[in-house]
This record gives structure tokens, C-alpha cells and sequence, in this order.
DNA sequence: AGGAAACCTCGGCCGC
DNA sequence: TGCGGCCGAGGTTTCC
């Protein structure tokens, strides 16, 4: 799925494509992805006859924000939208779509089914699951290095699952763990609390500039992503170490490797992210 | 706290 | 070349 920058580029264009419109009607097509209110007749009924003011993100959530009421919406792995007029066939693994008061339609595809959509009542929606637990908006003015730190420095776990953990910072995914570690030259198996002050300081920076320049190119599409208007993002020719396993290290030529850890596919660059400090000799 | 499994479907790859 | 089966896929939650 989308992480932040994704997301963050779904978010812009459906800014570009959907504010201001009107919801005549909603329907569900797959009953799972409705989590909130369980009932999806109930979610349906609720929509009806609402105008989006605004489309916002918070960590990989996107938050519709109506009028008297907000629709979160996680892609997870392979959710998309897509603007649509009424009459246009509906594809396969179409699951909800809303219908709005222009011909037009607004259509969630899902291949597999893993996307959520949660309906709240205005500020609501941070005080409960599944908003409630997220960590720093790592582009955001309360990620702080000060910040960053408190969250990652006490702890035992390897850092590129900390990452990983969306309590802590929100909006990393397994792409951007990977080309932030590299980006610092921290290997993934590093335990947090085993980075010294410099690394920190460093994997700071590597998570704001490789998430800001990810943004900037519309993101990645390594695999389905495309963003609202079905255009691909650039930054996957900007990756130096995911899916590039075997093939040499865009700065020191040595190849890149792939493991597991916590069950995701890890790349690293065993050269420039050595797991043990590098012998100095003088 | 940390790891594994579970939620799904699809596409790629291997082997016959 | 074609087909069946296994593996893995950008995320999150739940269960040990």
C-alpha cells in the first residue's frame, strides 16, 4: 500500500477532484470494508446528502471531512479511488461507491480487501481506533529531533520495525524504513537503543528528506499504486535500496541485500549500513 | 516487548 | 507452451 507519500498524493488529488461535491447516494458493495457503524446500510444512510469541505491526511489515513462529519479511509495495501462518470462500466474489486449530485461518482477499489472506512463525529475520530494510538507526523512541526528521540532512543526493538510501528511515528512504511535506514547508514537490525546521538540525529534528517522528496515526485509505484487521477508516482526511480536486492549500491557498488525482519522484506546495503562499527585502522 | 499469524487476492516463478 | 502450486506483496490487528 500507499505509505505517507502516497497517501499524501491520493489526498491532493482528491482535493483537486472531489471538494465541494455533493453525496446523492452511497452504496457497498463488500460489507467488510465498513467498519464503523457496523451496519452498512446504516454508513449508507448517514452519507447520504452530504458535501466533502475537505480532504485531509493523518499518518497513511485519509479523512473526508463533511459537512457535521468525518470518514476516515485506509488503503492498507492495495486500496485506490477513482473519479468516475456514472455511466462508465464498474470494474472488478469496485467495493463502495459514492455517488454525487453531478453525474459523477467517487469509486473505492480494493483487489484485496484489506481497506477500512470509519464514519465519526467531528474530533471524534482521534479518540478512537483507529486514529487514536498514531505517533509524530514525521512532516509535521511536532517532529522535532527532541521528539523523534523520546520515541525512539529507550528502546530495545531493531529499528527498522520501530519504524514500522505507526504508535510511534505515523506513516512509514516498509519502503521508506528501508530508504531512510540507508539514507542514515544504519543497518535495520541495529537495536534503537544502540544508536548514538550522531545516528540519530542523522536518521532523523534521512526520514523528513526522504519522505519530503517522495511527496514532491507523487510518490512510488513500485507495484499497483497509482494516485486519484491514475498517474503513476516518480520516486520509485529514486529508491536506492528497495527492490534493488543483487543489484549494486548506487554509492558504493557492493549489492544490495534482502532478509526478513519482523516478517517484511528488509534491502539494505551491507557496506554502506554495516551492523557492526567498521574497524578504523590507523 | 516482540514475533507470528491472520485478513484476502493476484501475479510471478518454479517445476513438471 | 501450459498449468498447478507455492511464495510474497507497500499494512494493521490480534493472539501468543
Amino acid at each position: 500500500m500507499p505509505e505517507l507519500p502516497e497517501v499524501e498524493t491520493v489526498v491532493q488529488t482528491l482535493n483537486k477532484l472531489v471538494k465541494g461535491k455533493n453525496i446523492n447516494e452511497v452504496s457497498v458493495h463488500l460489507a467488510r470494508i465498513i467498519q464503523r457503524p457496523s451496519d452498512p446500510d446504516e454508513f449508507c444512510a448517514i452519507l447520504r446528502g452530504r458535501s466533502i469541505h475537505n480532504i485531509e491526511r493523518r499518518g497513511k489515513f485519509i479523512r473526508f471531512l463533511l459537512d457535521g462529519l468525518v470518514l476516515v479511509s485506509h488503503l492498507r495495501m492495495e486500496g485506490r479511488y477513482g473519479l468516475y462518470q456514472s455511466d462508465e462500466p464498474v470494474e472488478k474489486h469496485t467495493h463502495v461507491i459514492f455517488h454525487f449530485d453531478d453525474g459523477t461518482e467517487l469509486r473505492y477499489k480494493d483487489v484485496r480487501q484489506f481497506g477500512t472506512m470509519h464514519l465519526f463525529s467531528p474530533g471524534e475520530e482521534f479518540v478512537q481506533p483507529p486514529l487514536h494510538k498514531l505517533g509524530l507526523e514525521p512532516l509535521g512541526p511536532e517532529f522535532t529531533f527532541e521528539a523523534f528521540r523520546e520515541q525512539i532512543s529507550p528502546r530495545s526493538t531493531k529499528i527498522k520495525p520501530l519504524l514500522l510501528n505507526q504508535e510511534r511515528i505515523a506513516g512509514i512504511g516498509n519502503i521508506y524504513a528501508d530508504e531512510a535506514l540507508f539514507r542514515a547508514g544504519i543497518h535495520p537490525e541495529r537495536t534503537a537503543d544502540s544508536l548514538t546521538r550522531k545516528e540519530l540525529l542523522r536518521l532523523h534528517e534521512a526520514i523528513i528528506e526522504t519522505l519530503q522528496e517522495a511527496v514532491s515526485a507523487g510518490g512510488s509505484s513500485i507495484k499497483s499504486y497509482v494516485n486519484g487521477q491514475g498517474e503513476m508516482g516518480m520516486f520509485q526511480q529514486s529508491l536506492n535500496v528497495y527492490g534493488r536486492k543483487d543489484m549494486p549500491c548506487n554509492e558504493c557498488g557492493q549489492l544490495v541485500a534482502k532478509t526478513v525482519l519482523g516478517g517484511r522484506g528488509t534491502h539494505y546495503c551491507p557496506s554502506c549500513q554495516p551492523l557492526k562499527r567498521r574497524k578504523v585502522r590507523r
